[in-house]
DNA sequence: TTTGCGCCTTCCATCTTCCGGAAGCCCTTC
DNA sequence: GAAGGGCTTCCGGAAGATGGAAGGCGCAAA
């Protein structure tokens, strides 16, 4: 294949896995990844012998032990997943819904953590997936504190995801201005039908927002402010835990 | 460097990164990982540019989203983390105690999560993280049921950690068959000095014991089987759940 | 039993690509 | 202004990667 390196072939083999194709065979692994078979059965073999991938019992491939372990000392995890939980799992106690922290990645939101016990709301998020910066709190939250130019960006491309979704800019923009006055962001029934969320910014180090945190509610509930408390003071405690640790080095 | 492929090479460069080396600069990164300067830079070149490595603006690099993304895809993750997440919540939050949930690796526990709110005990492991077999709660509901030769291996190498450290194979084996009767695991101050554990085996589909669930408490709580109903409780539902799913899809 | 098929594995002559010493750059420190 | 640490670039020689082809294996249909 013209122009990749062959660390990249072997990481492009990584590559054709993702959240829909968890397992796959030598060939779809070499069609996904366009390599011919005995290429990619030649990388394949040594990312097994180095655990990057595990063969299973009946002959597919997955994500090996490894890179989740390697995976585990991102900063994003260390830094930001760390030393929110405990906050994220009393924030979840206290309120009983499902919460979440992610981050800005483009324009999506990237969630980070989602918590939520065996009783919460079923929602469609996934740690490590995405969803659309506009249609959920979290990524409400985060699209008020972006950079004016990747905000008008993301403003020009506002998809339709349920009767409710605001796609019109001007009136996302002014739900924007509000987010950035109140310090809240919310969303009704914008992303999935039945579901309400609010959210709130998490500031890291440096002072700018840096993650939101968020709750997923049934959209019917009647008091849907009463977690907001709660939810602010989690914020704040991950903000001034960020804050005070800068740069701290290992657990 | 003889024997070695390309592919390893670059992967050796990721090996360089563990919990206590989080951050490397380039020169750090070719000593640790056996390279020429020269051939470091230009595989970690490689590395950044697929995002499976970050560079900070000091000029170290980390671990990258990428990786950590991949990482989520990894069956320990998804098949036995997620599917028993919400259980340990729950019993985090019932208990207000630390949670754990590992699996074997080798001759150690790996602690494939750790919940705690912010008023937990505050314990030496971390997600990700290994600790002996012999001196934890999970390790030894693990090594209950580990198959006996690998059991016998792991009696012959009993290292001591505390003063309380049971470190007597013959009295370990009594405790592992003891373990295997009353179906449940202790620990008291046997790895740290100051905190009890309890741990219960979770079965998976095959109905063999692939996971263990324990709680960490302070020793000098009078009441330290308080949890246990829960602990329970949470255990067989996990391995309910792991029972009902078999080979499930995608998320 | 034979044939066909899908999938995996191995082989090896060819040639693309990687290797890494050396030299140069850019800071900071003395 | 010289020394030193760390990073980046270069390029000829050497090494290792490539991938078509052929063979193996298990299964199912004829």
């Amino acid at each position: 294949m013209a122009g990749r390196s062959v660390t990249l072939r072997a990481l492009s083999i990584l590559d054709a896995f993702d959240v829909r194709h968890r397992r796959l065979n030598l060939t779809e692994i070499a069609r996904r990844s366009n390599l011919p078979l005995a290429t990619a059965h030649r990388h394949v073999q040594e990312l097994v012998d180095w655990h990057a991938l595990e063969r299973r019992a009946d002959g597919t491939y997955q994500i090996g032990t490894r890179l989740w372990h390697l995976g585990l000392l991102s900063a994003m995890h260390v830094e930001l997943r760390e030393a929110a939980l405990p906050y994220l799992q009393d924030l979840c106690a206290v309120t009983g819904d499902t919460v979440h922290l992610a981050v800005r990645d483009g324009f999506k939101a990237l969630y980070v953590e989602r918590l939520g016990g065996v009783r919460s709301v079923r929602v469609v998020s996934r740690p490590g997936g995405t969803l659309p910066l506009h249609a959920t709190a979290v990524g409400k939250a985060l699209l008020a504190w972006a950079p004016a130019d990747e905000q008008r960006a993301a403003l020009s491309r506002l998809e339709r995801l349920t009767p409710y979704t605001v796609v019109d800019p001007t009136r996302l923009a002014a739900q924007l201005a509000e987010i950035r006055r109140t310090e809240v962001a919310w969303t009704r029934e914008e992303m999935t039908l039945g579901a309400a969320s609010v959210a709130v910014g998490v500031t890291g180090a440096a002072g700018s927002v840096v993650a939101a945190v968020g709750l997923v509610i049934p959209s019917h509930r009647t008091n849907v402010g009463s977690g907001l408390p709660a939810l602010r003071a989690a914020a704040s405690a991950i903000s001034a835990h960020l804050r005070s640790r800068r740069s701290a080095g290992a657990a």
